[in-house]
RNA sequence: GCGCCCGUAGCUCAGCAGGAUAGAGCACGGGAUUCCUAAUCCCGGGGUCACAGGUUCGAAUCCUGUCGGGCGCACCA
């Protein structure tokens, strides 16, 4: 069991222990109370801040019932300390077996160490990167989609049923954009001098075998013909590529859908209207007249009644239009279809990871979920901010006007999968992040996700030097090695560390902040590298004693728990732990 | 003008559900290698947690306001 949940049930039984004797009162709220690692070493192992949170309830002096609790943990033979300290703590120390049990959790559980049923076997979706499929994905693409399929390995983790969706979008404006620029490579491809690429047409290079191999397949015909007769087969047969594209640079980076959603198949389906149709009957819809924009002034508008939906009863600023007043669905009134498509397909829960130029889009998604599910249903959304391409400290700039777009797939050949997928996650989603092509490729301590590899590649290293001394080396025979020989403080220092795992885990799951696995990768190869240079100075450290086996089997079995934890929390953010580095 | 996000060491950032003397990396100064990979480690200086109020036993964390920065703000995607 998880250290800190398992002294969290002992602190609960004491105190219920002390309800039993009289001294406190039925009826406190113990759910509340939190165990933790105190900031401070001096302090202990662990803290609890029970004292604090149920003196009032209690109607005793914080101090007073944190002595109380104290001494009602003494009786536990694993508690070798406990002490009250102002304003109201108890401070734990645990019996050095108490931690070193984790070891043999880890030894035997492996990959499962750290999992907790938090989802229970519900369904959540979690829909990431769906980027417009007009081009290849671009390293802004890439960060969310690094942050959602992460956040989904770990949502899989901690018992939900994860669907990784991705939503096409190919209906609308920017796909007869796409359909016409590509239909210009055609032309060039058939030999025509098309000269430079007209102002609003993608003027990307992507585009020209798109060109070559519509002629190679339909010849000439298309030539001259009018746009609608076209337009049709070079937007399908555009989106097919640039989506084929786009999968392809996915699997660059390790990442693979379950869904992707057609937005076209779900307006042809008569999804949109269905969805509507089911909101006007909930009378969440009327005709109406929105105010002018604020804000910069817009040259050509004017007031016209638009179908609009009542947003603001949801908690948004403002009503928001459905239909245009050409009388074509928004784009809006598809993805309100879309979140009812996912609602209808059993997910109440879903996730959302975008990026933050879409921050003023959030609240009315949110609000016609909660509208359509009668509350049923949450959408929660993620946004990612910008990442910041630079090259050996000078920006790179990212525009696709330009035609100097920075390809996600570019960036990902230069440093590899497990760099960029790392970088990505050194971050909060929510904090803009600097990705410097020269650093990253250091294999330097400025690069944590080196840190982190040479952590996991050292210990492979004593592992391989086991195999020359024909010792044991798997999780099965190292799982009764005689723990209690670990007891050099930075020994114990590290197996705290692995008993935090769990916690971690637990805490970014909730949080949905799948950074935190990469910080605490780099906290536990922290104090992994600090006890293989002690066994630099200290030879009684080092971690092979040949005329001490007992011990040696005790320190491989330390090592091995390490490895594994580390080896899971690069998996959850998708990076493969390397046996060697060059 | 409005909304969302952000403001923590010289720089880049963590800070778990409010908890004790606010942490890490970089940079800077000093040290460690006959050794399982020095691609590492150890020690040190460095802070008005933007500012001002409020909530409470306790605030970097929650609430309100101010200042500063980023993103967005009809029909477009």
């Amino acid at each position: 069991m998880n250290a800190f949940d398992d002294l969290a049930d002992r602190i609960r039984a004491a105190l219920e222990g002390l309800v039993r004797d009289g001294r406190l009162p039925p009826g406190l709220p113990l759910d509340s109370v939190l165990v933790e690692p105190p900031r401070e070493a001096a302090h202990g192992e662990a803290a609890t801040n029970a004292a604090l949170l149920l003196a009032k309830p209690a109607g005793l002096r914080p101090l007073d019932l944190a002595r109380c609790l104290a001494e009602a943990l003494r009786a536990d033979p694993e508690v070798v300390e406990a002490t009250a300290a102002p304003p109201g703590f108890v401070n734990l120390r645990l019996a050095p077996d108490f931690w070193r049990r984790r070891l043999r959790d880890v030894l035997a559980l492996g990959f499962d160490y750290g999992r907790v049923d938090l989802g229970k076997g519900r369904p959540v979706d979690v829909e990431y990167c769906s980027a417009n499929p007009t081009g290849p994905l671009h390293v802004g693409h890439g960060r969310g989609t690094v942050f959602g399929d992460a956040l989904a390995n770990l949502l899989a983790y901690t018992g939900w049923k994860v669907t990784r969706e991705y939503y096409v979008n190919d209906a609308g404006a920017q796909i007869e954009t796409l359909a016409r620029s590509v239909h210009l490579r055609y032309r060039e491809a058939l030999g025509e001098a098309i000269g430079p690429i007209p102002e609003g047409l993608y003027p990307g290079e992507y585009l020209v075998p798109v060109g070559r191999a519509l002629a190679e397949s339909e010849g000439p015909r298309w030539l001259g013909r009018p746009e609608p007769e076209w337009m049709p087969l070079f937007a399908r047969r555009a989106v097919e590529a640039m989506l084929e594209r786009i999968k392809d640079d996915l699997a660059a980076l390790g990442v693979h859908h379950d869904v992707f959603r057609s937005e076209r198949a779900l307006v042809e389906a008569g999804e949109v209207e269905a969805a509507l149709a089911f909101m006007e009957q909930k009378g969440l819809l009327y005709t109406g007249t929105l105010p002018p924009p604020k804000g910069k002034p817009v040259e050509d508008w004017e007031p016209a009644p638009q179908l609009l939906f009542r947003a603001t009863a949801y908690g948004d600023d403002t009503d928001r239009p459905l239909k245009r007043s050409t009388g074509h669905w928004t784009y809006f009134a598809a993805d309100v279809a879309y979140h009812m498509d996912k609602w209808r397909r059993g997910f109440d829960r879903m996730i959302d990871v975008w990026g933050a130029d879409h921050a003023g889009y959030v609240k009315r998604l949110q609000a016609a979920v909660a509208a359509f599910s009668d509350g049923a249903a949450t959408l929660e959304i993620r946004l990612c901010q910008l990442v910041n391409l630079l090259d050996g400290g000078k920006p790179l700039k990212m525009s696709k006007r330009a035609g100097r777009i920075v390809t996600l797939r570019d960036v990902v050949d230069e440093v590899g999968k497990d760099v960029f997928r790392f970088m990505m996650l050194t971050r909060r989603n929510d904090a803009p992040l600097d990705f410097d092509l020269v650093e990253v490729t250091q294999q330097s301590k400025d690069n944590p996700v080196f840190y982190v590899q040479y952590a996991h590649a050292r210990i492979r290293s004593v592992f391989r030097h086991a195999a020359e001394q024909a010792l044991p080396r798997t999780a099965a025979e190292l799982v009764d090695a005689p723990l209690a020989r670990l007891e050099d403080p930075a020994e114990l220092a590290l197996v705290r560390a692995v008993a935090a795992w769990p916690r971690t885990v637990k805490a970014a799951a909730e949080q949905s902040e799948p950074h935190r696995i990469a910080f605490y990768l780099q906290d536990l190869a922290a104090q992994f590298h600090a006890l293989w240079t002690r066994g630099k100075e200290v030879p009684d450290l080092r971690f092979l004693v040949a005329e001490d086996r007992p011990l040696t089997l005790a320190r491989l079995a330390l090592l091995e728990a390490v490895r594994t934890v580390l080896a899971t929390g690069l998996a959850l953010i998708g990076v493969t732990p390397v046996e060697e580095l060059h």
